[in-house]
DNA sequence: GGCCAGGACACCA
DNA sequence: TGGTGTCATGGC
């Protein structure tokens, strides 16, 4: 595979898309509660989720916490997994206040290794989940991987030997410019393809990957 | 009416 | 380490 494989990907997704002007969201703390909510579920529900809790004066760290977690699952319950969501929150925001005074700012001052290593012992935070918050929330150079991009990119015969987050997260940061908008819009641009590539295997011939694997099998 | 969304966790072998 | 079940609404 060429260096420039991933490059070239991105600038044929960025020719066909445009910006995709993520992450959705009017701070850093409405980002992440996104984060969460988006957990296997449509963004479109995630909104209203977050509609909800905005009317409801619940969007910020210390309402999480004052508030009931079955009111909070009522508020949330557009998304899916409302009382799992729920639970997940509580857990986010506790252990903000109590670690670092609900301050992201020093939360995010942290160097990227540790703060990843903290993300991913709350409860409800997975790989993924830490990933997007660290990138769209904490504005950390770091790439997000999901189903999508699993799919795009073992589609295209570039799936690593590996088939784990980690081995897919390397393959990109391996070859990419370790650049906070680089990777903030190639992930975008990744859901972007996916939501309208189609889901059969093998590739059918005349889906919206066609003119990316054309690219791959000329380069 | 079936399928699947911008996953994570518990439990099992 | 890897596979499976669970959590669950809403749009197409």
């Amino acid at each position: 595979m060429g260096n420039k494989t991933l490059h070239n990907i991105y600038h044929l997704l960025y020719k066909q898309y445009g910006p995709q002007y993520w992450w959705p969201g009017e701070n850093p703390f409405e980002v992440i509660v996104g984060a969460i909510l988006t957990q296997s579920a449509a963004w479109q529900n995630v909104e209203k989720a977050i509609t909800n809790l905005k009317n409801a004066g619940t969007m910020s760290p210390s309402a999480l916490r004052n508030i009931s977690t079955d009111k909070l699952a009522q508020l949330i319950h557009p998304t899916g997994y409302y009382n799992a969501k729920a639970l997940k929150l509580k857990a986010f925001v506790r252990w903000l206040g109590a670690s670092y005074g609900d301050d992201l700012n020093e939360l995010f001052a942290l160097d990227t290794d540790t703060l990843r290593r903290q993300l991913l012992d709350v409860y409800g935070i997975g790989p993924e989940t830490a990933d997007s918050i660290m990138l769209y929330a904490g504005n950390k150079p770091i790439f997000v991987i999901d189903a999508y991009t699993r799919r795009i990119i073992s589609r295209l015969g570039l799936a690593p030997e590996k088939n784990s987050y980690d081995a897919y997260q390397k393959l990109f940061m391996n070859q990419l410019p370790q650049n906070v908008g680089l990777f903030n819009e190639y992930h975008a641009l990744l859901v972007r393809l996916g939501k309208d590539a189609c889901r059969k295997q093998p590739m059918c011939g005349n889906c919206c990957l066609r003119k990316i694997c054309r690219f791959h099998s000329d380069a």
